[in-house]
DNA sequence: ATGAAAGCGCTAACAT
DNA sequence: ATGTTAGCGCTTTCAT
C-alpha cells in the first residue's frame, strides 16, 4: 500500500494540510510541529506523489525536448546543455527523438502536450505547422531550435548557417581555390538534375528565413562564389542526406569526374566522415591532391591527417539559450507577465566560428 | 479554460464515462455514439490530460533513465536504444545525467520515484545502495546497466570487460609484444604509488563482481600478462579518469620514460583520443614506433592513420536488452506474475568483439 | 498555527 | 450500451 500524506498526517497527529505545508516548506508552521512531521516522514520513508501534486497545481515541472537524433554529437550536446540548466531550476526533461520524421514528431508533440509539460524545445522537421500553432494558441510555451517552421510565429534560436558557409568559401577563394565543390544536405535525399538545380538556385532568395539548414549553407556558398565572379559548375554541387554514407558516395562520384574539384566543402560532420573515408580509399592526400573543409567541429577533427579545417557551431550555447528563453517564458506565465506584451517572437541567430587547420591550404607546385 | 472530459461529455450529450471509454478504445460503445464523441473531441481540439489519468491508474507509462553523461557516444547510444524500444510500447523516457556524481544520482532517483515512473534504468555510480534497495523493496522496477552496486540484488545487463581486455592483451602477446602498457580508468582519478598498486592488484580477486569497469579491464590485462609469464612492469600501469585529458597526460608520461612500452592499451575511447594526440605530437608513428589498441570502437577509428584496433562493446544491445527486461518486469507486475517467483535477479553479461586493424601489428626490423 | 473540505481531470466499479 | 459516482493524492481556500 502506498504511503500517502494521509498516513503521515495520522501518524504525526496533524492534518494533511499541515503535512502539505511542511512538504512545500510553507512558512506558517510551528517549528515543533514541523520537526514532528519531518520525523514521521522519515520514519515512514514517505515520498510525495508528484503526479497528484502536478494534477492539482496544473504544472509538471517538466519540459519536453524533441531532437532529430540523440546519437549525433550535435543533438546530444543540445540535450546536455538543456539538461544542465533545467535541472538547476528543478525541471526534468522528457527526451524524444523525431528521427527527422514529421509523423514521429507529431506523435511526440501530442504526447508531451497530453503530459502537460510546462514547455517544449523543438528542433522541427518543419512539417507540423498546424499542430504547433494549435499548441501556441493553447498557451503552451515553445522554443524552436536550429530551424524555423513556415507559418509559425514562435521564439527560436538559430545558427547563422549562411554566413558560416559564406565565410568558409570566401576563405577558400582567398586561398586560391577556384574549383570548389559543395556537398550540401537535405533530410530527404534530393536527386536533382542540372535543370532543376538551376531553378532551385534561382528560387533561393524567396522566403529566405524558412530555408532549411542545408539550403542555407548552399546559399552562403553561392553568395561567395558569385561575389568573386567564379562560374558556377553545377557538377560540383551535390546533395546528400546528412548521413555518412551519402558523403562517401557523393565524394567518390566527384573524384571520378574528368574535371575534379580542387577542394570539397562538406556541410555536416557525418557526411564529412564518409567523404574523408572516400578520399582516403582513393589514395588521395589532403591537401596536396584535394582540399577539404567541413561544417561542424569535432573532437577527432584534429586527429585526422592532416587536421581538418571546420566551421564550428555554437552547439552548447544553442541549447542553453533556448532553455533560458523557455524557462523565462514559463516563469512569465506564472507571474502573469505576458498579457498582451510580447507579440513579437524573439528569434536569436548565433554565429559560427571558423577553425583554420591544414586541410584547406593550397599547395603550389 | 482547459477543455476537459466533462466539457466534451456535455457537448456530445453523453456521460463522462462514455467519453472515457471512447478515449481508451473500450469496446462497449455503440458505433454511432463513438463517432459522435470523436467528432466532438475533434471539434473542441480536446486532448486527454495524462496527468489525471496517471494519478487514477497509478501508472505513468514513463520510465526513467539515468546515464553518466549523454555527451559520450556510449551513453547516447544507450539512451537511443532504450528510446527505440520503449517508444514502441508507448512509454516515454525521462532522461537524467548523473555526471558520475552519487549526489546527483540520488537526487535523480528520488525525482523519478516521486514522479512515479513505471521503472528505472540506471548506470550506477555504485554509491547509493541504500536508496536503491529501498526502491526495490517498494516494488519499483529497476535494471542496472554496465555496472553493479555492492549490496544490491537486482536485474542487470553488463559487458564482459574482463574478457574483452584479456583477449586484446593476449592478441598483443601473440603479435610478439612484451612491454605492454595499460591506461586503466577510474571515475575518481587515482594517484597511486607502486606499493599501493601492488596491494590493489593482490586484492583484485576479492568481491570480483562489484569491481568497476576500469578495474575489470585491468584484471583482464593482468590475467593475460600472468598467463604468459611476462613480468609485470608497474610503471606501465597507469590510471586515468576516462577523460581525454588524462589519456593525453598519461601517454606523454609513458613516452618520456627511459624504457618505453612497445604498445599502449587504452581502456576507453575518450582517453584513446587524448592518447593518440599525444603520440601524434610526439612525432611517433603507429605501429612502427609504438603499437596502439583501445576499448570502444568508434566511427573515426577507421579514419585515423593507421586505422585503430579496438575492442567493441555491444552498446546498442546493452540498452536494448535492459529496456526489454525492464518492460517485461513492468508487464509482469500488472499481470501479477511475479508473486514469489523470481527471487534470483537476472544478470546478463554481453560479450565484446575484437576489431583488428593496423595499429597493433608489430613491425619487425 | 492548524484543520476541514473542495476539487484538480480522469478511470472504473457499479447500477440501470 | 450508457450513466452515476467514488476516489486516485495532493494543494489551497476558508474557517477557526
Amino acid at each position: 500500500m502506498e504511503i500517502t500524506i494521509k498516513v503521515v498526517a495520522k501518524k504525526a497527529k496533524v492534518s494533511v494540510a499541515t503535512v502539505s505545508r511542511v512538504l512545500r516548506k510553507n512558512p506558517g508552521v510551528r517549528d515543533s510541529t514541523r520537526k514532528k512531521v519531518l520525523k514521521t516522514i522519515d520514519d515512514l520513508n514517505y515520498e510525495v506523489n508528484v503526479v497528484a501534486r502536478n494534477l492539482r497545481q496544473k504544472k509538471t515541472n517538466s519540459i519536453g525536448v524533441i531532437v532529430g537524433n540523440i546519437l549525433s554529437q550535435f543533438y546530444s550536446t543540445i540535450a546536455k546543455s538543456i539538461e544542465d540548466i533545467t535541472t538547476k531550476y528543478g525541471y526534468n526533461i522528457i527526451l524524444c527523438n523525431s528521427d527527422f520524421s514529421p509523423e514521429k514528431e507529431l506523435l511526440h508533440l501530442k504526447m508531451l502536450n497530453n503530459n502537460r509539460v510546462d514547455g517544449i524545445i523543438l528542433t522541427p522537421t518543419g512539417k507540423n505547422a498546424n499542430y504547433v500553432n494549435r499548441l501556441l494558441k493553447s498557451d503552451m510555451k515553445l522554443v524552436l531550435l536550429d530551424r524555423l517552421i513556415k507559418g509559425v510565429n514562435c521564439d527560436a534560436v538559430l545558427v547563422d548557417n549562411e554566413n558560416g558557409a559564406y565565410q568558409a568559401v570566401k576563405y577558400l577563394i582567398r586561398q586560391g581555390y577556384k574549383d570548389i565543390s559543395i556537398i550540401s544536405g537535405n533530410i530527404k535525399n534530393i536527386n536533382i538534375d542540372n535543370y532543376r538545380l538551376k531553378k532551385l538556385i534561382k528560387a533561393l532568395n524567396n522566403e529566405d528565413i524558412y530555408l532549411n539548414t542545408g539550403i542555407k549553407r548552399l546559399k552562403g556558398y553561392l553568395r561567395a562564389i558569385n561575389e568573386n565572379d567564379i562560374n558556377i559548375n553545377y557538377d560540383f554541387i551535390k546533395f546528400g542526406n546528412f548521413k555518412k554514407e551519402s558523403g562517401y558516395k557523393l565524394t567518390l562520384e566527384l573524384l571520378k569526374k574528368d574535371i575534379k574539384p580542387q577542394v570539397i566543402f562538406v556541410t555536416n560532420i557525418d557526411m564529412a566522415l564518409g567523404s574523408l573515408l572516400a578520399i582516403k580509399e582513393s589514395n588521395l592526400k589532403i591537401p596536396k591532391d584535394i582540399g577539404f573543409i567541413n561544417f561542424d567541429d569535432s573532437e577527432w577533427s584534429i586527429l585526422v591527417d592532416p587536421p581538418v579545417t571546420t566551421i564550428k557551431q555554437p552547439v552548447y550555447r544553442l541549447g542553453f539559450t533556448a532553455a533560458e528563453i523557455l524557462l523565462k517564458n514559463i516563469k512569465d506565465r506564472y507571474d502573469n507577465k505576458n498579457i498582451e506584451l510580447n507579440n513579437e517572437p524573439m528569434v536569436l541567430t548565433l554565429s559560427t566560428s571558423f577553425v583554420e587547420r591544414k586541410s584547406s591550404k593550397i599547395i603550389s607546385g
